[in-house]
RNA sequence: GGCAAGUUACCCAAGUGGCCAAAGGGAUCUGACUGUAAAUCAGCCGGCGUGAGCCUUCGGGGGUUCGAAUCCCUCACUUGCCA
């Protein structure tokens, strides 16, 4: 594969002496095994790795906390494996709540392989300590449930699987917990002594809400091999405001731009909260020490320029799609929330901004209410009226006053920009 | 295997024959104020439709009734206790 420019152009801090110092500067390390002998680990070569399991089509920012932290090791000259898990994405580790859904065997083999590929933009496949993908169904699956109990299930105590954060969460609530995702634990130990054995891997990432599992292999190694290896858990990323982070509009913010288009994700990026946007650009740019203490300047000073929104918003879109595509993210979101007259723009680049938002094509005479529902911007007419009656919807930026109203004056090139809200504009191009 | 309790819209949770599209809270969304921020206040919050009405929903299926989320049968699942 080739190493797209992006990765070129990565690097960690040079000011930091240890990476672990960087690592802990950007506020990435929740937990982790003795901490001096994780330094002193990382002194030498370590083959490191994270998982990812396929419980959607498509990696989220979650997960890119994980694959930015790999690339940070690597970058310090250390080999990662990414573990696609298309054995513990057909178990599904415990939520803390509710147990979750089978999906079919078919159906997570085709998410691991599209997983697999999009963990390939964010980490380096050649050089000297080139990263590897592989598939923890490669060694489960002929793994017959005897042996698996004798060889590996013997090394399990129950009481101390039971004490696990997930496992006696879910044994308190009123869901309960099943066999099979009570067993999650000991397949992903299962995971950390194969590649132990198999790459001579010693060190596991992940979130600390994966602390029990990441432990678990851990564990593991050190009862079979008689070795100690070595945890590093990321932090839950939460707001300051305590909400949720990666939801846009309650829907996830995925990595693939189906399903979460550049300018949707530059968007979520400018709508950072000030009290937060530091944070975010320390955990999701390569931006160096002083670059981030120069936007944070500029945070305290002149919060309304909102330049570090806008900086982090330009380089995750950029490390996640592409720099054309941030630039092009860029360019429609000036064009679209600038003060300036709508009409003036010209057709070129109006109808390239439309592009990157949601659009549809609708004949003329079509209705806003249409419009709405078309583009996607409320999901039935009557919510589309409802949002009319409480004047939240515009067309070119004009106050849409009546439910029956239909697109009076059109753009260049007989287009239509619809906005439901402030922040939620789609566009709509007019055909015969 | 036995006994008991439970399964309500995105989440929590009321409702125990008609006044139930279903209380209340949270989340999401929208408006005002702003900086495409936060906080605050207000509104919306199953679908269709000419704000009258109609359709679908209260774990699945079947039944009683003029009428059921509410009663009965049955299946599935969850939790607790007993074995």
């Amino acid at each position: 594969m080739a190493t797209s420019q992006t990765l070129q152009a990565q690097s960690n801090d040079s000011s930091f002496s240890h990476i672990l110092d960087e690592l802990q500067w950007r506020g990435l390390v929740a937990l982790s095994t003795d901490e001096k002998e994780l330094r002193s680990a990382l002194n030498g070569k370590v083959t490191y790795y994270c998982g990812f399991d396929p419980t959607a089509p498509s990696l989220h920012l979650g997960n890119l906390v994980q694959l930015l932290t790999m690339r940070r090791l690597q970058l310090a000259g250390h080999q990662p494996l990414a573990i696609v898990g298309g054995a513990t994405g057909l178990i599904g580790d415990p939520k803390p709540n509710a147990e979750r859904t089978l999906n079919d065997k078919s159906t997570v083999a085709e998410w691991v392989s599209k997983l697999a590929e999009q963990t390939k933009r964010f980490l380096d496949f050649s050089g000297s300590n080139p990263a590897k993908i592989v598939n923890n169904l490669d060694w489960t699956e002929g793994y017959s449930a005897i042996d698996f109990l004798r060889e590996i299930g013997k090394h399990y105590r129950v009481g101390k699987m039971l004490s696990k954060d997930a496992v006696s969460a879910r044994l308190n609530s009123d869901a309960g917990i099943s066999y099979t995702e009570f067993s999650y634990q000991i397949l992903q130990g299962l995971d950390f002594l194969e590649l132990f054995r198999r790459h001579n891997c010693t060190l596991q990432t992940g979130g600390s809400d994966q602390w029990g599992n990441l432990t678990s292999g851990a564990d593991l190694i050190h009862k079979v091999e008689g070795k100690s290896v070595h945890l590093i858990a990321t932090p839950l990323i939460t707001n300051a405001d305590g909400k949720k982070f990666g939801k846009s509009e309650g829907n996830a913010i995925w990595l693939d731009a189906e399903l979460t288009s550049p300018y949707a994700m530059y968007q979520f990026w400018l709508n950072t909260d000030d009290a937060d946007v530091i944070d975010r650009l320390k955990v999701f740019t390569f931006l160096s020490r002083s670059e981030i203490a120069e936007l944070e300047k500029g945070v305290r000073e002149e919060p309304q320029a909102r330049a570090a929104q806008r900086r982090l918003a330009l380089a995750v879109t950029e490390l996640v799609h592409s720099l054309e595509d941030a630039l092009a993210a860029e360019k429609a979101s000036l064009a679209l929330f600038g003060s300036g007259d709508l009409s003036q723009l010209d057709e070129k680049t109006l109808k390239t901004a439309l592009s990157e938002l949601p659009n549809a094509n609708l004949p003329y005479g079509s209705s806003v209410v249409q419009a709405l529902v078309a583009t996607g911007l409320v999901d039935s007419n009557g919510a589309a009226k409802r949002a009319i009656q409480q004047g939240s919807v515009s067309v070119n930026k004009v106050k849409v006053e009546s439910e029956d109203s239909t697109f009076s004056s059109l753009l260049p090139g007989d287009v239509a920009v619809v906005s439901r809200g402030k922040k939620n504009l789609a566009g709509v191009f007019f055909t015969k």
